[in-house]
RNA sequence: GGAGAGGUGGCUGAGUGGUCUAAAGCGGCAGGUUGCUAACCUGUUGUAUCGGGGUAACCUGGUACCGAGGGUUCGAAUCCCUCCCUCUCCGCCA
C-alpha cells in the first residue's frame, strides 16, 4: 500500500503511475471514499467522547439524573452504531481500492510495457554449439536425471521427479547459492512451505479469488506459499526494530508452489514452468536510506552466482507496466536457454520501498520517531531452471555435460555427467 | 486429536464492572551524591491516530488500544461467544 499522506498531496503524480504502469483505478472515487471515511471517523469520535463522558458522570450522577443520562447515552450508542455500519461499508471499497494503487516507480525505470525493458548489461555471450543441442528433457531422459511421467500419475501434469545428478544438482546448487550468500553477510533461515492467507495477504499476494496463483489447503486456514518472500517477510510482521538493529539480510530456502493456471506451450514443457520447486531467496529489511544501495547489491550477489555457475546471461531493468503492484524497481537476470533459442527469466530482484512493509507494519525506530522499513527480495537460484540453463549451456556433443567448477565440490568431484 | 490452565506495558507481575494507561518491582532516561566503578536518592518513562498552538524539539484536547474479532452494559482488562497463541497432561507420530 502507498502512503495516503503522500498519495493526498501528489494525487496527478500518483494518477500518471498508475497509467504508467498500466494499473487501472478509480483515483477519484477512492478519494471521494477516501473523505467520507475522515468526516465519519471524526463524526464517530466525537460522538464517542460524548457518550464517554455520560459514562464517566454515571456513578457521581443522583438517582433522578441517571435515567435520564443513561437513556442519553443508549441514544449516543445507537448514533455511533449506524455511522459505524456506515463506515464499515465505505472503508471496505476504500481499502479495496488502495490495496490495487501501484508503488511509486523509481525515476529510472522505464515507461512502458514489456517492450520498454531495458537491458542493462550482457555478460558472456549466448553459447553456441557447433551441432544440434538437445533440451534439458532429451537430456534429462538420456542421464536419467528426470522424470515428468511417472510425477505426472503420481501427481499430476507439470510436476517432476528428480534423479541421480538431476536430484544431486539440486541439493548442490541450494548448498551453492546458500554458501554465497552467507558470505556476503545473509542469515539463513528455512522457512516453512505453508502460510495463514493473512500472511499471503500481507505479502501482496491473493490467496483466494479465480486469478490465484496459490494452492489452498481445504478444511485448513492455510496455504502453499508461492515464494519464500512471503514467510520471510511475514517472520518480521508487526515488528518495529531499533534503528541499530536494521540491515536484516536474510537468505531463505524454501518450496515453491504455483498453480500455473492457464499456463501452456513450448515454454511450459520441462522444467521452465512447474507446480513445485525449489527456491533460495535473498531478502532484506533495511531503512529508507539504504534500500537503493541494497538493490544494488542484491543484483551483484545474483550476477556473482551465475557468473560462478558459467551461465550466459543479461540483466534487465523492467518498464513501468512490468512491475507488477508492489515494486518499486525490479531487475531480472535472464540467463540463456538453448531449448527456447531465448533469455529466460532465471532470477529477479525487487525494491519494495515501504509497500509491504505498510501492510504487515513493520517499522524501525530511530530516536522517538518510528516509520515504515524499506523491504527488498531477490532469487538466489530457482533451482528447476537454473538446472535448465545448466544442462543445456555445458553439453557436448555426444550428450555429456560439463558440471561448473564451482559446483563440482558440492557434486562429489564429479565434473561431467554421463562419464563415470 | 482429547482434557485442563493461561495470554496485561521493554520485562516480571497485580488488577474480576466505573476513581484503570492500568499498582508494585526491574529495566530505560534525566538529575543529585561521589577519587573511579558500584551503591544510594529524586524525578521521569507506552503506541497509533485526529484536531488546536509553536519555525522546531515540544505543548495541549479528543479517540482507540490489556492476544484478535464480535456481543452484553449508561460504562468492560474485568462478564459472554468465536478464533489465534502459549504451557501442562494424555493420545498419535518422523
Amino acid at each position: 500500500m502507498i502512503d495516503l499522506d503522500y498519495l493526498r498531496a501528489h494525487v496527478d503524480e500518483v494518477k500518471q503511475n498508475c497509467a504508467n504502469r498500466k494499473v487501472k483505478v478509480d483515483l477519484e472515487k477512492f478519494l471521494d471514499l477516501d473523505q467520507q471515511r475522515v468526516t465519519l471517523i471524526q463524526n464517530i469520535e466525537q460522538i464517542r467522547g460524548e457518550r464517554n463522558s455520560i459514562a464517566e458522570h454515571m456513578p457521581k450522577a443522583n438517582k433522578e439524573e441517571k435515567p435520564g443520562l443513561a437513556a442519553k447515552a443508549k441514544q449516543l450508542k445507537e448514533q455511533v452504531q449506524q455511522a459505524e455500519a456506515e463506515l464499515q461499508t465505505i472503508e471496505t471499497d476504500w481499502r479495496n481500492i488502495w490495496m490495487t494503487i501501484p508503488n511509486l516507480t523509481h525515476p529510472d525505470t522505464p515507461i512502458g510495457g514489456e517492450d520498454k525493458n531495458k537491458i542493462l548489461h550482457t555478460w558472456e555471450k549466448p553459447t553456441h554449439f557447433d551441432f544440434a543441442p538437445r533440451t534439458h528433457l532429451e537430456l534429462g531422459e538420456k542421464w536419467d536425471l528426470m522424470d515428468f511421467e511417472r510425477a505426472a500419475e503420481v501427481s499430476g501434469q507439470k510436476f517432476y521427479y528428480l534423479k541421480n545428478e538431476g536430484a544431486l544438482l539440486e541439493m548442490a546448487l541450494t548448498r551453492f547459492a546458500v554458501d554465497q550468500a552467507m558470505k556476503a553477510g545473509f542469515s539463513l533461515m528455512l522457512t516453512p512451505d505453508l502460510a495463514r492467507p493473512s500472511v499471503l495477504e500481507g505479502t501482496g499476494y491473493q490467496p483466494r479469488g479465480p486469478e490465484t496463483q496459490i494452492y489452498s489447503i481445504e478444511g485448513h486456514d492455510l496455504a502453499l506459499i508461492g515464494t519464500a518472500e512471503i514467510t520471510i517477510g511475514g517472520y518480521h510482521q508487526k515488528t518495529t526494530f531499533e534503528a541499530a538493529d536494521l540491515p536484516k539480510k536474510y537468505v531463505g530456502v524454501s518450496h515453491c508452489f504455483r498453480t500455473e493456471s492457464g499456463a501452456y506451450g513450448k515454454e511450459s514443457r520441462g522444467l521452465y514452468r512447474i507446480h513445485q520447486f525449489t527456491k533460495v531467496e535473498l531478502f532484506v529489511f533495511c531503512t529508507p536510506e539504504q534500500s537503493e544501495q541494497f538493490h544494488t547489491d542484491l543484483l551483484a550477489v545474483e550476477e556473482s552466482i551465475f557468473q560462478a555457475l558459467e551461465i550466459p546471461y543479461q540483466v534487465i531493468d523492467n518498464a513501468s507496466a512490468d512491475l507488477g503492484g508492489p515494486a518499486y524497481r525490479k531487475f531480472d537476470i535472464e540467463g540463456w536457454m538453448p531449448f527456447k533459442n531465448a533469455y529466460g527469466e532465471l532470477t529477479s530482484t525487487s525494491n519494495l520501498t515501504d509497500f509491504q512493509a505498510r501492510r504487515l507494519q513493520i517499522k524501525y525506530k530511530e530516536g522517538k520517531k518510528s516509520q515504515f522499513v524499506h523491504m527488498l527480495n531477490g532469487t538466489a537460484v530457482a533451482i528447476p531452471r537454473t538446472i535448465i540453463a545448466i544442462l543445456e549451456n555445458n553439453q557436448n556433443q555426444d550428450g555429456t555435460i560439463q558440471i561448473p567448477a564451482a559446483l563440482q565440490p558440492y557434486m562429489n568431484g564429479k565434473k561431467v555427467i554421463g562419464q563415470v
